[in-house]
RNA sequence: GCCGGUGUGGCGGAAUGGUAGACGCGGUGGACUCAAAAUCCACUGGCAGCGAUGUCGUGUAGGUUCGAGUCCUAUCACCGGUACCA
């Protein structure tokens, strides 16, 4: 054994041994439980971060426990591989997009290899390869053959200077990034996936997700929105026609207090108004002006204009103003809503702003008095005002009034999901093209399946604003495999979402020729996914989705994708900055920034150690290029090894949280670990040692074993079942602490330290594979595959303990301790706490109303 | 705006409603050394006290409970998402 801490060598050995067993190679095996392990999909954005190590960590140390405990773990990985950044990067270094994912590709691999992850590499793939998206376009044809996509015209946000569609991230205070225009909203048609039709069933399997975060499935739930309301038609004013506004609502009970009604901009009878009325005209347009992303929408100034139409109130056929509102959208429900400003916030601001009337017709169910000066009154009540529907509730108003309006044919009950259908057409290059082709007679046809896939050309000068495929005609130019006339190709890509929402199913069935085969089977659903919660909603929604579209189309057998869900949180740093004589701020790096403490140890200031002249300090932010913070994972490799980095990023925090990268912590790592080494390494120096005699221990061994088996019991459960790492290391540490005073070199002394350090070495090796690997050939077992010893499981009768020490308190506030007797009744421990004279001199002169006395934990004498 | 989350020493964090601050970092003092690095030992939430000890303390304000960091109500700050970033 090396005498010192060698993460190199080491780290080189045992992956060659790995590499050489091939031991992270599977199939599937009836004979033992599987175990699916996924990580999300990482996109190849040139290097590995510590956001990737984190999440990938996270997934090994999960996978390797769960070979050490006998199961048949797959853990595959692969590339995110089509998308924006690869188009920037195009326009930025005049590298096509291809070939700068693939270099990206090759990299991070590279990097991810360093790092000594369990993964089943023969199942890797991009997918921006033909041999991966062919059957997602193979299924896209299916699927609209079933119905299930459609296409429709929807809005985007639409630079007019350049030309070209902005993703929402593009639009930076109402304008084109690049060109600095103001964007607009414009309609183009574009294709869609009918997840509606799903939503009622991905809201149910919510509830039977038991393995997935609360906040997750409360924010899927929110997202789907499930409403039951009424959709009502309002007349209008002079119409001959019959023409008419449907509005949908909620509060139906409500309806006589409707002063208003506001419609989108596009909307028809929004149109129809502005065309001779310019003023309104120009409103309208006005309204047009901003992104289509709702956060842009909702925080706007909220503003209308009166359209000079009236709608007649359905009941009492008064006559109500229609006004256009910029916070209306065409699109989302029917792109009208009956405004009622005594009991909707937002409608009371807007009836405040421009004067229209506030009727009350609700009144709360206490009697109490509701103040319209102040706000809107948004809680159920009695009906007041309302004629025939007063002092009806909520339920018996919304019953009447379903039934009153469905018979005279001006309303319908309505369930109504705030979930919209999934647009999938992207107007972009770097994605994978959608199997469609046009022909002026036959329509939208979708692409045989012989003449699949339909291949993304990828050697193309791509400078910019045009997509490549769009902009050559060759490339659209085809035949109708309808009629054989003269068609278009789709030149829209796909939305990346759609290789996320599948790709899991894929690593199942490696060469498959369909999606997948029957070994997806075998290993679905995944039985722990691990990623970022920044994807709770989109990513989740559509993965749960497209598994549900597998299902119906008999490929896989399974409801849901993946039974656990862990979502991991971001990788801050410290951010530090000098402003500029014109006011920019330039971030300058940690590593090029020394802080300056005070006698406590309290940041009092930074100062750059190239000039030492003071930074300022910017607070802790999540690792970013705009803020200079990032830390690059392969320097801290090379620096201090993989397993040092691996144990920082587990020590560091609960997967959940925030991990702050802190370079001091990751010494402290790299300190432990060195310390480890160094005590087993005396301890194989000592020789061989004898056989390990339960029977034969002295009080003080009994108690080093006692911990050795708390702790070996408290790790199995902090890794296997509560998934925080952070304190199965912490306990790992305190019994190494505890090992290292205990300096016994008897027979049995050492024998028992031997059992130690071996289960040290085991219940390591899932986060510090590399180092257990070492340990474990040095302790006498040769070189061995850990994962297959198996886990280390405690020894019931190391566990058993004599006495128990019990904390006293006195009317809840903590004043002494006892030890008593594993064995003692309530009564003895009760006795045994007023007799503590630590307790007793708080006992003086008060008389004792009640002792609680919990088992195990606390005494509480109530006085 | 709306939905979800987080808030505990100088810092990261620990704590099935039961001894707040485990473990690590940082800091202070000491040992070893010609010296440094490495390593080891002790102390380290605030206030009062030589000390024993007392007292205050988990964003803020209330509440439930024998007992609240943990549960409830309100509120503030920060973070994530908000349908074309992934």
């Amino acid at each position: 054994m090396q005498e010192h801490y060698d993460p190199r060598s080491l780290e080189q050995a045992a992956q060659e041994f790995w590499t050489s067993k091939r031991a992270f190679e599977v199939r599937e095996d009836a004979s033992k439980p599987k175990y699916f392990c996924l990580s999300m999909l990482p996109y190849p954005s040139g290097a590995l971060h510590m956001g990737h190590v984190r999440n990938y960590t996270i997934s090994d140390v999960i996978s390797r426990y769960k070979r050490m405990t006998g199961h048949n773990v797959l853990q595959p990985m692969g590339w995110d591989a089509f998308g924006l950044p690869a188009e920037n990067a195009a326009i930025k270094h005049k590298v096509p997009p291809a070939a700068w994912t693939y270099q990206n590709i090759e990299h991070m691999k590279a990097q991810l290899q360093s790092l000594g992850y369990a993964i089943d590499w023969t199942r890797e793939f991009a997918t921006c390869s033909p041999d991966y998206y062919r059957w997602e376009q193979l299924f896209f044809t299916r699927l609209f053959r079933k119905g299930i996509v459609y296409r429709k015209n929807s809005v985007v946000n639409w630079d007019p200077v350049d030309g070209t569609v902005l993703a929402n991230e593009q639009v930076i205070d109402g304008r084109g990034w690049r060109s600095g225009a103001l964007v607009e909203r414009r309609e183009i048609p574009q294709w869609f996936f009918r997840i509606t039709d799903y939503a009622e069933e991905l809201l149910n399997e919510l509830d039977h997700l038991p393995g997935w975060p609360d906040a997750v499935k409360t924010m899927q739930r929110n997202w789907i929105g499930r409403s039951e309301g009424l959709e009502i038609s309002f007349a209008v004013e002079g119409s001959e026609s019959g023409e008419s506004v449907r509005v949908y609502t909620t509060r139906p009970d409500t309806l006589m207090g409707v002063t208003f009604i506001s419609v989108a901009a596009e909307h028809p009878l929004a149109v129809r108004a502005a065309a001779d009325n310019p003023e309104l005209a120009a409103f309208c347009l006005e309204c047009k002006n901003v992104g289509v992303a709702e956060a842009t929408v909702e925080t706007q100034e909220k503003r209308g204009m009166a359209t000079g139409l009236h709608a007649i109130h359905p009941i009492t056929k008064a006559r109500i103003p229609i006004h256009v509102a910029n916070f209306v959208l065409m699109g989302y429900g029917t792109g009208a809503v009956m405004a009622v400003p005594a009991h909707d916030q937002r409608d009371w601001e807007f009836a405040r702003k421009y004067e229209l009337p506030i009727k009350q017709v609700i009144r709360p169910l206490d009697g109490g008095d509701v103040d319209l000066d102040q706000g809107a009154y948004t809680e159920e009540g009695l009906c007041i005002n309302s004629g025939a529907y007063d002092g009806m509730n909520y339920e018996q108003a919304f019953n009447a009034l379903a039934e009153r309006l469905s018979k005279a044919g001006q309303g319908e009950r309505r369930i109504n999901y705030r979930l919209r259908d999934w647009g999938v057409s992207r107007q972009r290059y770097w994605g994978c093209p959608i199997p469609i082709i046009y022909c002026a007679d036959c329509g939208a046809v979708p692409v045989p399946e012989s003449q699949l896939p339909v291949v993304l050309p990828e050697d193309v000068a791509f400078t910019g604003v045009k997509s490549p495929i769009k902009a050559d005609p060759e490339w659209r130019r085809t035949t109708c495999p309808q009629c054989g006339g003269a068609a278009e190709r789709e030149t829209d890509t796909f939305d990346t979402f759609m290789e996320s929402s599948w790709y899991y199913a894929r690593y199942t069935s490696p060469g498959a020729q369909d999606l997948v085969d029957q070994r997806a089977n075998y290993w679905l659903p995944v039985d722990q996914y691990i990623g970022g919660i920044e994807h709770a909603i989109l990513h989740l929604l559509y993965f749960r989705f497209f598994h549900k579209l597998m299902r119906d189309a008999g490929l896989v057998h399974s409801d849901e994708p993946a039974t656990n869900l862990l979502c991991q949180g971001m990788v801050v740093a410290d951010t530090y900055y000098r402003e500029e004589a014109n006011g920019a701020k330039v971030w300058f790096n940690p590593a090029d920034v020394d802080r300056v403490l005070d006698e406590r140890g309290k940041v009092t200031g930074a100062r750059l150690i190239a000039d030492g002249q003071p930074v300022l300090i910017g607070g802790t932010e999540k690792m970013a290029k705009s803020k200079n913070n990032g830390v690059d994972p392969q320097t801290m490799i090379d620096r201090y090894g993989a397993d040092t980095v691996r144990l920082f990023s587990m020590f560091a925090a609960p997967p959940e949280l925030s991990l702050e990268w802190n370079e001091a912590g990751v010494e402290g790592m790299a300190r432990f670990l060195r310390k480890l080494w160094r005590e087993v390494h005396s301890h194989v120096e000592r020789g061989p040692c004898v056989a390990l005699d339960t029977a034969a221990l002295n009080a003080e061994q009994k108690a080093i074993r006692r911990k050795l088996h708390e702790t070996i019991q408290k790790v199995g459960n902090d890794i296997g079942q509560r998934r925080t790492f952070n304190t199965a290391i912490a306990a790992v540490m305190e019994l190494m602490n505890a090992l290292t005073r205990f300096e016994d070199h008897s027979d049995q002394g050492r024998a028992l330290m031997h059992e130690a350090w071996c289960a040290i070495s085991l219940l390591l090796n899932p986060i510090t594979p590399h180092t257990a690997h070492g340990l474990w050939q040095a302790l006498g077992h040769g070189e061995t595959l850990i994962e297959d010893v198996g886990y280390p499981v405690a020894d019931p009768e190391a566990l058993v303990r004599d006495s128990l020490k019990l904390a006293v308190q006195v009317s809840g506030k903590l004043r002494g301790t006892i030890e008593v007797s594993a064995a003692a009744s309530e009564e003895e421990i009760r006795q045994q706490a007023l007799i503590e004279p630590s307790v007793a001199k708080f006992l003086e002169g008060q008389t004792v109303r009640k002792i609680i006395v919990v088992p195990g934990k606390i005494v509480n004498v109530v006085v």
